[in-house]
DNA sequence: GGAGGCCCCTGTACTCTACAAGTCTTGCCC
DNA sequence: GGGCAAGACTTGTAGAGTACAGGGGCCTCC
């Protein structure tokens, strides 16, 4: 019992804290945690179309286009019609939005990737393993 | 930089899995984690108020009056001028208010709480040190 | 040339959040 | 007592992130 209530607030106070941290980046005009995990993601893939993004995020397609617009406001991606399909969309980084990838990728921009520098070295394997766990454990109550 | 890249995108997986929880929750009609915690925290400090709840919870009092305004919007909860300090909301549970509590606190009704259920037990302790490392290291950071 | 199906975007709605501003209350000083 | 600053709470506004429903455009298969 005390155990389970140890993990729901330390899960609640952690999702506050993480949205914290993207509210301060968004208000800073910084790339935000989710907006830098897309950057990486078409970085690393291409181009892509938006469900693929938002299949890959595990969100829902339109969760996917928003954030994209978001992105595309920013400079960062440019959508185009899809040239195979004319359905899709293809989405591409734009000069600037490889260069905030870059940055994202090397850890020096990411928000929630610097976080693991506050970790003492000899714990972080064992938060990272503890923090997938988790994803996967959340993934099956979908 | 792996690790770091693991780190950050487990932390949006889990921020997103917790917060679909969190809506389905409510558009079940049910507690969501974060009413559950409040309840649980004036069920464990008897009246307190709004301003003693949002400091424990570590958010603006703005934030805890409006989630209080969701709790006694459900009759769980009662605001009542304070007695001792005109100024301040003395908030207590109603009947049903203790009840949720009650069952939030056994963790059956806790959706965060009944996560753990799912981890493996040798890893449960695990899991919960690393997360409460974890609030510790966002805390910082603000 | 349809008909149906897929892709994407937009409208709408909701949670949780913070800052700013306004109201009411208290407490203190004169 | 009068005045006034400070505190507590709420409400207005704004924003990130999310999902579902619906509409428009495009593709495919018959």
């Amino acid at each position: 019992m005390a155990d389970q209530d140890r993990f729901a607030r330390a899960l609640l106070a952690v999702a506050r804290g993480l949205g914290r941290i993207a509210r301060e980046r968004a208000r800073a005009g910084d790339v935000t945690p989710q907006q830098a995990e897309t950057l990486q993601l078409i970085a690393e893939r291409g181009a892509l179309s938006t469900s693929t993004l938002a299949t890959l995020l595990g969100i829902d397609p339109s969760t996917a286009s928003r954030n994209l617009s978001g992105l595309e406001r920013a400079g960062l991606i440019a959508r185009q019609k899809g040239s195979d399909d004319g359905r899709q969309t293809d989405v591409r980084l734009t000069p600037r939005g490889r260069r905030a990838a870059q940055s994202v990728g090397s850890g020096a921009t990411s928000a929630f990737a610097s976080l693991l520098d506050r970790v003492p070295r000899g714990e972080r394997a064992r938060v990272i393993d503890a923090m997938e766990l988790l994803v996967k454990v959340l993934d099956q109550t979908r």
